[in-house]
DNA sequence: TTGCGATACGGACCCACGGTCCGTATCTTC
DNA sequence: GAAGATACGGACCGTGGGTCCGTATCGCAA
C-alpha cells in the first residue's frame, strides 16, 4: 500500500486559498477565460509555482473546483432519497436526473463553462459525462423503448449542455422554473415516445 | 452607395490560396487546434499579415471556410427540392433539416469543431446558428403541438453539436448511418409525442 | 514604356498566457 | 535547534494570435 505521508500545513493552506480565489473569480467574471491563472495565484496571495504544484494544470485546478460543487448532487444520486436516489423507477429517475443536472450547471454556469469549454478536451472525453452517461443509458435500458437507449442518453444530455443553459439563461434571460419545465417538458415527451413506440427491452 | 472598388489581382489570388491551405491542413489533422496561423501561411507561401488581411482573425477564416461548405446546403434548404425545400410540410422538414446538419457536421467535422469550439463565444452566438434555430422552432411552431418549440428547437439541434458527432463518428466509431438513423429516431420520438400530447398552435 | 499613387506584401516584432526552474524560506522531526 | 525534506515565489521560457512598417507590386494614365 501506498503510504502517502500527510502533506505540509502550509501547504494545504493555500490550495485552499487557490480554491477560494479561483472559485471567487470564476463566479465574478463573464467569460471564464478573463480569468488567468496569475489572476487566481494573485487573488489568493500566492505565487504562480504553488498554484499549478497544487492542481497540476488549469484544466485540473477547474476539475476541482467542479467536482468539489458536484459532490452533493452524486451523494443525492447515489445514496440519496427520491426522486434522484437509486430506489426510485427509471421513468420518474431519468427526469429527476436530468432536471439535477440542469440546475447544477444554472447554478455552477461560470464553472461548467470553464470545464466544458476548455478548449482541446472536448467535453465528451471528460470522466464526468461517461459517469452521466452510463446512469442515463442504464435506466432507458430498463425501460421498455426501441434498442437506441445510447444516442437517447446522448441527445438529452445534450439538452443541459453548459454552453445552451448559459446562453438561454443569460443572454435569452428564461427563467430558472421556466428553463426546468421546459426541460421537463422535452424529457417527458421523449420518454413518453419511446414507451410508446416499442416494447422490446435491450439486452 | 459605397462603391467598393474591386481589390488587387494579387490579393484574390492570396486569398484563395490561404483557403484552400486552411482547408487541407484543417482536413488532415486530428484537431483544429494543432493547426496554427503561421503553419496555414507558410503552406500557403505566404505571410502571416497577409492571412490575418484577408480574414480579420483566426475565427474570421474558420467561417470564411465553414459558411463557403455550407453555401450549397443553405441553398438546397431555401429553394431546393423536397424534402430540404420549403415546400415540405413541417412534419417531413424538421427531420430532413436535421439529417442534413448531421450529415454536414459528419462531412466537415474539422470546421465545425473548429468553428463551435473556437473558446471564447459560444456556438450560441453565432448567427448561422439563429439561423437554424429559427427555421426549426417556425416549423414546429406549425405544428399542432405544446407551446415550448423554442426550446425544443434549441433541444433537436443539441442532438446534433459538433463535438458530440465528432465523438461518436470519431471516437467511438459510430458508422454513419447508423448515426442518422438513431438521430432520424429520435427527432420522429419527439415529433411524435409533441403531436400526441397537445393541439394547441402557437401563436 | 515609363512614372507615380495606391494597395498589398512579409516577416520581424509585440504581448498575453500557460507552464517551469531553482535559489530561498518554512515546516517537521529528532 | 540542527538537519533534511518539502514547499514557496517570481523570474523565466515557449508558443501562438495579432500588428507594424519598410519594401515590392499593381493599376492606371500619359
Amino acid at each position: 500500500m501506498t503510504a502517502e505521508r500527510k502533506p505540509r500545513k502550509d501547504a494545504v493552506r493555500n490550495r485552499a486559498a487557490v480554491f477560494a480565489a479561483a472559485d471567487a473569480l470564476f463566479a465574478q467574471c463573464r467569460s471564464p477565460e478573463e480569468v488567468t491563472m496569475a489572476d487566481i495565484a494573485t487573488a489568493a496571495g500566492v505565487g504562480k509555482a504553488t498554484l499549478f504544484r497544487a492542481f497540476g494544470d488549469r484544466t485540473g485546478l477547474i476539475r476541482a473546483l467542479y467536482e468539489a460543487r458536484l459532490a452533493p448532487v452524486r451523494a443525492a444520486i447515489e445514496e440519496g432519497p427520491e426522486p434522484l436516489g437509486p430506489a426510485t423507477p427509471p421513468l420518474e429517475r431519468v427526469p429527476a436526473l436530468l432536471d439535477a443536472v440542469l440546475c447544477f450547471k444554472l447554478d455552477n454556469r461560470h464553472l461548467a463553462l470553464a470545464l466544458e469549454g476548455s478548449g482541446a478536451d472536448s467535453p465528451y472525453r471528460a470522466d464526468h459525462y461517461d459517469h452521466w452517461h452510463a446512469l442515463v443509458r442504464d435506466l432507458l435500458r430498463r425501460l421498455p423503448g426501441p434498442p437506441d437507449s445510447d444516442f437517447t442518453a446522448h441527445a438529452l444530455l445534450a439538452a443541459t449542455r453548459a454552453d445552451l443553459v448559459a446562453y438561454l439563461a443569460g443572454d435569452k434571460g428564461v427563467p430558472r422554473e421556466e428553463l426546468r419545465a421546459q426541460l421537463a417538458g422535452f424529457t417527458a415527451a421523449v420518454l413518453d415516445a419511446r414507451t410508446r413506440r416499442g416494447t422490446a427491452v435491450e439486452g
